[in-house]
DNA sequence: TTGAAAACATGAATTTTATCATACTTTTGT
DNA sequence: ACAAAAGTATGATAAAATTCATGTTTTCAA
């Protein structure tokens, strides 16, 4: 059985200083904290459901995310992922529309929920908060437009590889050169747009060219400039 | 030769209320109209080019705009449209990154240029416009991973059809159910990731299949039902 | 007006990628 | 501990889509 884990707080909370709550009032950071509320969830969980309403934003204290939409034939494409640090949930809050993807997660996670009003009162109290948000949804709109790019352009192949190196940034090796998340075949493909068999296929190729090791879901990146080459990046 | 149009007035603008900047005080709307500058665009002419630092934004005070980034090999892709009473470069202005996409007219088109400082003034100022621009970033995010979604899962037949209904939804038919917007069949190879050919062939059989009507560039809109089944939406 | 360039069109060949079939391996629940 | 289920792996086949080749039509500038 799982020990539920005490209530975090805010003001104490290693990754607020790099989230987007950073630059806020102590006031406001124990309005937060009292109108908070904070959930454990197993491994695989569902946060939140494309289609539904959502009242507020749900910030990670711990943990990782992956945030998908469900297409025309049933297959889940993978948007983006979160983690420690990050808040998921606001894109929906903010336009007031359904929730345009589902969010769950890829590991035992602590989340803390905000509701709406408290978001709110923080806009309109902080012009600092309020232009974090622009930038974030900017930043985010900019990155988005290249994942088009990319999927409308790029063969599967480099794809992969280029889909492994941005795994590699987000979420960053260990000390083996491991990329720290776990994903399963079908996850990865459900990233990139393609069949579960291509990626086992491509990842077989890519381990015999001595470009990364597999060891089951773990994947070590040995060859990281020659991956970039595989990915067609040249920035 | 061309007439250069005279400098329209935020004032008495017509596509204002339809706009981003509705809701601003009438001061400010003054104070846009002294700080900025207006132009004259032929078809066709590139406004802004990815990857270069942008002071401002512009604002669509006639024409169609399309936002494109180039992808590796060099291929064109169109991210987005924007029309009369849209504005255009707001993310690399807000975000503060290089322009992550290109625009460039469609036809002959009139744009006013707002400058950054204006922009953060009224950010400042106006609760209001600052939830508008908060609210038309989180949309756009929400329109960007459906397009993922289907890019990486649907077909290009699918996605053809898909194209057309939303280019109908962005520009409107006219009375003869014609699209509002001629585009060359590259270009539209260009929104939905595929070879010019692939279109060709897709669109006469749409024709054939009395979905559509092609004159040039010209497309008739026949029976949207129909293409919405070809399109694989039920939403 | 006319010649060149660009855009459109279509068939054939080739490549890429998905699907299907099957076997092996790991994980999970009882 | 063990059976069932899920996940991984690989080959063969099929489908989807691109590329190449070639010809026609349209557009545009001199």
């Amino acid at each position: 059985m799982k020990k539920k884990p005490e209530m975090p707080h805010c003001e104490t909370c290693g990754s607020r200083d790099k989230s987007v709550f950073c630059g806020i009032a102590s006031g406001e950071v124990n309005d937060i904290d009292s109108s908070k509320g904070c959930n454990f969830y197993d491994k695989g969980q569902v946060i939140f459901h494309e289609g539904n309403r959502i009242n507020g934003i749900y910030c990670i204290n711990k943990g990782k995310i992956k945030i998908f939409q469900i297409g025309a034939e049933g297959k889940e494409q993978i948007i983006r992922f979160a983690k420690e640090g990050d808040i998921i949930g606001y894109r929906a809050l903010l336009s007031e529309e359904p929730l345009s993807a589902s969010a769950a997660t890829l590991e035992e996670s602590t989340l803390c929920f905000i509701p709406k009003s408290q978001i709110f009162k923080i806009l309109q109290e902080s012009p600092n908060f309020n232009f974090k948000m622009l930038k974030l949804l900017s930043h985010e709109l900019g990155e988005s437009a290249r994942i088009i790019t990319d999927l409308a352009q790029k063969p599967v192949r480099e794809r992969l590889a280029e889909s492994l190196l941005l795994l590699k940034d987000t979420f960053d090796l260990d000390e083996e050169k491991n990329i720290q998340i776990k994903l399963s075949r079908e996850e990865l493909a459900n990233i990139i747009g393609t069949a579960t068999e291509s990626v086992i296929r491509l990842l077989s190729e890519f381990k015999k060219d001595k470009l990364i090791d597999v060891n089951g879901r773990n994947i070590k990146l040995l060859n990281i400039p020659g991956l970039t080459r595989e990915a067609n990046i040249f920035e």
